[in-house]
DNA sequence: ATGGTAGACCTTCTA
C-alpha cells in the first residue's frame, strides 16, 4: 500500500493552523511530520487535523520553543524519543505505522551565528547532536526506517544558492557537512529526495530576513527525507511544494514529499 | 562587513 508522506517546519503551529490545513485538504499526505511547532503538547490544535482525517498523532512539546509531531491518517503507534546532546529540548519523535515502518522526526539545532565552538556554544551543541545520531544509527542499525526533518543543514552544493559565499556560513561549513554524512553513513541513510531529483539546485528555506525571497532565490535546502537502504527502492514521487513559501504569513520552510510503495 | 524579519513571551531568546 502506497503512502506519502510530508515534513514541514512549520514554525508555530498555533499561529499557523490554517496554512497545516490548506497543505493537509489540498496534497493530502498520508503523514506529515511537524517541526518547530512552539507549543506544549495540550495547546496543539487537535481537532481540526483530526477533522480533517488525520485522527493519529505521536508528538513532543515544549513551551515557546522546538517541538516536533507526527500527523496521520494511518494507525501509529508511538516508537519514543531521544534527547540528543541532552539539550532538554523536543527536538526528537519516532512513531510507527502498522506496516512495521519506523518514521523518525528530527528538527536539528540551528547552531547558532559563528561556526565555531570555542566561541558559540550553540555551534557545539549542533555538532554534539548530529554526532549522536551517527552513535545511535551505527549501534541501533535501522530498518525499515525514514528520517525527516529539519536537519539544518545543506549538504551540497547545489543544495544554496551560492556554495562559495555559504562556505563559512552555518548550515554550510565543511564540519557540519562532514558530521551529517557521517550519521547519514552510519545508518546506511539513503537521500530519498536526491535519488529522485539527482541534479539542479533544490531549496527547502528561503530566509525572513531576505526581501523579495522568489526573485532573489536565495534558498537552501534544510529539509530531508532519508530512507534505509531495505525501503529505499520503494521510495519515489519527491517534491518540494516551494508555493507554500508564497502563502500568506508563510512558514520560512516549505513542504517536503516522498512516497513510499510498500 | 552589516543588517535585515519573524515568533514566543515578559524583555530577551531563538532562528
Amino acid at each position: 500500500m502506497p503512502f506519502t508522506l510530508a515534513t514541514w517546519n512549520i514554525n508555530s503551529v498555533r499561529l499557523r493552523e490554517g496554512l497545516v490545513s490548506r497543505l493537509l485538504s489540498s496534497e493530502l499526505p498520508d503523514v506529515l511530520c511537524l517541526q518547530e511547532i512552539k507549543t506544549p503538547l495540550d495547546k496543539f490544535p487537535t481537532e481540526g487535523f483530526a477533522a480533517l482525517g488525520y485522527r493519529y498523532m505521536v508528538a513532543r512539546g515544549q513551551k515557546g520553543y522546538n517541538g516536533v509531531a507526527i500527523l496521520s491518517k494511518l494507525p501509529l503507534t508511538d516508537a519514543g524519543d531521544r534527547d540528543y546532546a541532552a539539550l532538554g529540548h523536543a527536538r526528537h519523535v519516532a512513531a510507527r505505522l502498522e506496516n512495521g515502518v519506523t518514521i523518525h522526526n528530527f528538527y536539528v539545532p540551528a547552531g547558532g551565528d559563528i561556526p565555531d565552538r570555542a566561541q558559540n556554544v550553540k555551534f557545539g551543541q549542533k555538532l554534539d547532536f548530529i554526532a549522536e545520531m551517527r552513535d545511535v544509527f551505527h549501534a541501533d542499525r535501522p530498518e525499515k526506517a525514514i528520517l525527516v526533518g529539519d536537519l539544518n543543514i545543506a549538504p551540497r552544493e547545489d543544495d544554496v544558492w551560492n556554495h562559495k559565499a555559504l562556505l563559512k556560513i552555518v548550515s554550510h561549513t565543511p564540519v557540519e557537512v562532514e558530521h551529517l554524512g557521517a550519521a547519514q553513513d552510519a545508518g546506511k541513510w539513503v537521500d530519498i529526495t536526491r535519488q529522485d531529483m539527482p541534479e539542479g539546485r533544490l531549496y527547502s528555506w528561503w530566509s525572513y530576513r531576505s526581501p523579495d525571497w522568489n526573485a532573489a532565490d536565495k534558498g537552501r535546502r534544510l529539509d530531508h527525507i532519508w530512507a534505509t537502504p531495505d525501503i529505499s527502492n520503494a521510495g519515489h514521487g519527491s517534491r518540494i511544494l516551494r508555493d507554500a513559501r508564497g502563502w500568506e504569513q508563510p512558514s520560512d520552510h516549505v513542504p517536503v514529499f516522498a512516497t513510499f510503495d510498500l
